[in-house]
DNA sequence: GTATGATTGAAACGTTTGTATGAATCGAAC
DNA sequence: GTTCGATTCATACAAACGTTTCAATCATAC
């Protein structure tokens, strides 16, 4: 047999096809992104797609998994000392807020290298209800929403549930819009702004979020008031 | 030269190129949509594409402005209306946030037959700065952006651009997001949800940026009092 | 009827794709 | 050193892809 062998050291070939394949997924999509590419970026060979992960839609869903699971599992964690430090054990609505988006947002700083692509791959699979992704993210979202609606429904002192989860719904639209907001920004007013921190951004999605879920609350009330 | 030809008549070829253009890559996304499904479900000639279009890429182009361009004149018809109808020719920030985000609610409800296409159709090109519609896009972006930045200024009653950017950038995550909600309403509670008119959502969507952006404009102002 | 440009049709082309295959190599245990 | 499963490698395969080509047909004007 031909052939000219160049051993790649053998402790990390799966991470790095999860590392480039999240940067390729999140730049071009799934179905622009081809196997070849990733696997020259991760400078692996291309089997080894199919020997780790069996096809390229076990890797997108490995790539999922590894990228959002540790944000819900913050969200709970966080939520769970908030409950805690509560004297009632009922967190106010900017504090529950918080603890949804914080994660999201510490996500994207700590993908200092590659910040262009995390928020890009959360916008792409949060656009898509019935796609690719929906078998591993449902049952996260389900998750969140069984431990945060509650918490929101009664820190917006709101009886209705269509109400939460419209105001959710909203939330999770800002949350995301939010992670690629600078370059939108950038893009549309050709300035270049001043690089806003993590903290700052947060304070001002937090804002507009509570802001927006107070509004929906005050709205219920008067809407049952004319009833 | 063998041919089974069964002519096809001539005067929409255009079109049904188009509506299946919209809908499929709505449905899937550019890339994981090849010419061949479309020519399929528009019962076209495979070269029709090139014929009429030049390229894959020029017929996602098409399908762009004639899906958006009548969303942001008809922004553009309702904001002068306002300014006509409003005494100090200043219409209030609920006002200007309808003529914003009606469009694109409207649009939704005028597919009726295609409905479950053009909100993730949109909710795909929001997610994309830098990807293949841009040049498309941006321009359109742009014109809105300068004629409804001003008024959302005035409105919300504050000094810096950057808190009606950011304003923007959160309403446009909660328009983009308002058009797929029922869909992940219904696909995380498993609950048949009643369906909501369009004037009923875009109630809902209307009261949360509203109250979002009097937020950010009252943090702004408790900004300069503590600086 | 003829001429001409517009439009449609079938097929070809070269490239790319995900998956599969079998051999070579590696690493760990004995 | 030998064995065995894990891992990597080069290659093959069939299918799919966007673009192109050229002839046939259509529609309109004269």
């Amino acid at each position: 047999m031909n052939r000219t062998f160049e051993p790649t050291p053998r402790h990390d070939t799966k991470d790095k096809i999860l590392d480039a394949a999240e940067r390729l997924f999140a730049d071009q999509g799934f179905a622009a992104t081809s196997l070849r590419q990733i696997t020259t970026e991760a400078n692996v060979n291309l089997a080894a797609v199919n020997y780790h992960f069996k096809s390229k839609e076990a890797l997108l869903s490995a790539v999922i998994g590894r990228t959002f699971e540790p944000i819900n599992r913050r969200r709970m964690e966080l939520l769970d000392q908030l409950e805690l430090s509560s004297g009632s054990g009922r967190p106010g609505l900017d504090e529950a807020v918080r603890a949804f988006v914080r994660p999201a947002l510490e996500a994207r700083s700590a993908n200092a290298k590659s910040m262009r692509y995390f928020p890009r791959l959360m916008a792409r699979i949060m656009a898509e209800p019935g796609g690719l992704a929906a078998p591993v993210m449902l049952p996260a979202l389900q998750a969140v929403t069984d431990r945060f609606m509650p918490v929101f429904q009664q820190a917006m002192g709101v009886n209705k549930r269509s109400t939460v989860l419209w105001g959710a719904q909203f939330s999770i639209g800002c949350m995301a819009r939010c992670l690629i907001a600078p370059e939108f920004i950038q893009a549309i007013t050709g300035e270049n702004q001043p690089q806003e921190s993590m903290e700052q951004m947060l304070d001002r999605v937090v804002c507009f979020i509570v802001g927006g879920m107070q509004a929906l609350a005050e709205r219920e009330k008067s809407l049952c008031i004319g009833a």
